[in-house]
DNA sequence: GACATTTCAAGAGCAGTGCTCTTGTTTGTT
DNA sequence: AACAAACAAGAGCACTGCTCTTGAAATGTC
């Protein structure tokens, strides 16, 4: 019964923590996360600066709660262009669209991504709660391949002169994928891999747009990055 | 004459340069690029603030000069490597130092790495001067592919599915490589396309490396980088 | 050689930052 | 009503990039 009477102080207190984290996202929009002032998002929610040490205990905290909702974010738009995807044999369509959805979505939350995937801050280990959150996107990816290859896909071979031990490298995400539940079945080490590395590419062709490393190669970015997308899928013997 | 006269002054100003530089370059492997405090390397180099200011304009001048010395570090590092491969049609060796020396040069220079390939300052477009510098890792790489496709490799296809219009996504890119000088011939779109992809992938793993992002994933990071060459040869049909 | 000009280093100062500590007030519990 | 916990505000510390002013060198000119 003192659940209502303490909800009225608790209250007060989630909604003045959504308010700054709001406006924090608001000003991480506009400009980086470096220059995230803990001190202008106090001023935007009208409290004074120590006011907000209340409720987030560093500015290191309050980033972190911005990364778990960054990441919480990008995979539930991925996760969900995914699933809206009718023809769940298609999967063409399905991994055209989880990968354009990680491009939208950094295209439109640039400071987010920044956050997310640019260089983070020095001494600044991120927490434990943000791995969750963190392999979303990965996991996608890897179910889309997943179906592709107990449908019936042919699994690409490792090239000839590729060192030995291909499995050993990537052990930790087989296990990793092993044990998570929505991931039926064991993975080959190839499709593991070549996994990993479209997920890096995926991300190294969004940083290289947003960061600009393409001005000057690329012309038409939504057009590249479909090319990209494709190449990945045909590499990974699952379009 | 007076060059001896003036250069008494002006071997100074560049000495003092040069120091402020280092000094910076000192801090910038310890801390991060956005940590780089104008005032510690001026306390380092044994002045005042203020007085840096007589040498570089401002923060972003410093860092822009460092940005610069940064590319061509990592470049002239890329370059070697490339250039100690006697058997100049030996592509397999030539393509895997090259990556590799990309990923070492990044791994002992990871302040400088944050810096070229980082999240940039918001609102600091790197000016002109860096684009030359910037371009020299990828075209060591273009080079070695184009070596090996003039030398017979077959060109990769493009994947059945891929969407029609690949050369003009990377127009800009062909024109760059055909007005190079060292780099002689036309480029083939695929090949451009590919080799586009692979130079991003290659720094999208490093980049997932230095930031953390594969933590729980791969366990051999060396092993893996080269199972991630190899593989990006091949795709790229020179290995 | 004496004078004038430019270059330089230093200091003070401004507005901003993250963060701590103290003070007074509000809220919730007994 | 009394007490304790939670809270907002303010002052203050050490730091940042940057500007402006002052005084001292080094350089160029007569």
């Amino acid at each position: 019964m003192e659940q209502k009477a303490k909800t009225a102080r608790q209250r007060a207190r989630e909604e003045i923590t959504e308010e700054i984290l709001a406006a924090a996202r608001a000003r991480l929009t506009s400009h980086g996360p470096g220059e995230l002032s803990l001190r202008a998002v106090a001023r935007d929610v009208g409290m004074v600066s120590s006011a907000v040490y209340r409720y987030f205990s560093s500015r290191d905290d309050l980033l972190t709660a911005l990364l778990i909702e960054g990441y919480d974010a990008l995979g539930e738009a991925v996760e969900l262009a995914d699933r809206s995807v009718e023809d769940r044999t298609d999967i063409h369509q399905r991994w055209l669209a989880a990968c354009r959805a990680i491009r939208t979505w950094s295209i439109e939350h640039p400071g987010d991504y920044a956050l997310l995937y640019g260089s983070p801050v020095p001494g600044y280990a991120a927490p434990q709660d943000t791995v969750g959150p963190a392999t979303r996107v990965v996991i996608v990816l890897i179910s889309i391949a997943g179906d592709a290859h107990r449908a019936g896909a042919a699994s690409p071979l490792p090239p000839s002169a590729a060192p030995a031990e291909a499995g050993s490298t990537v052990a930790a995400a087989m296990e990793f994928v092993e044990a998570h539940d929505d991931l039926k079945g064991p993975l080959d080490p190839e499709i593991a891999v070549r996994t990993l590395m479209a997920w890096t590419t995926i991300f190294g062709t969004v940083s290289f747009e947003l960061f600009g490393h393409l001005v000057g190669s690329v012309s038409d970015y939504d057009a590249y990055f479909d090319q990209v997308a494709t190449r990945l899928g045909s590499d990974l013997g699952i379009i």
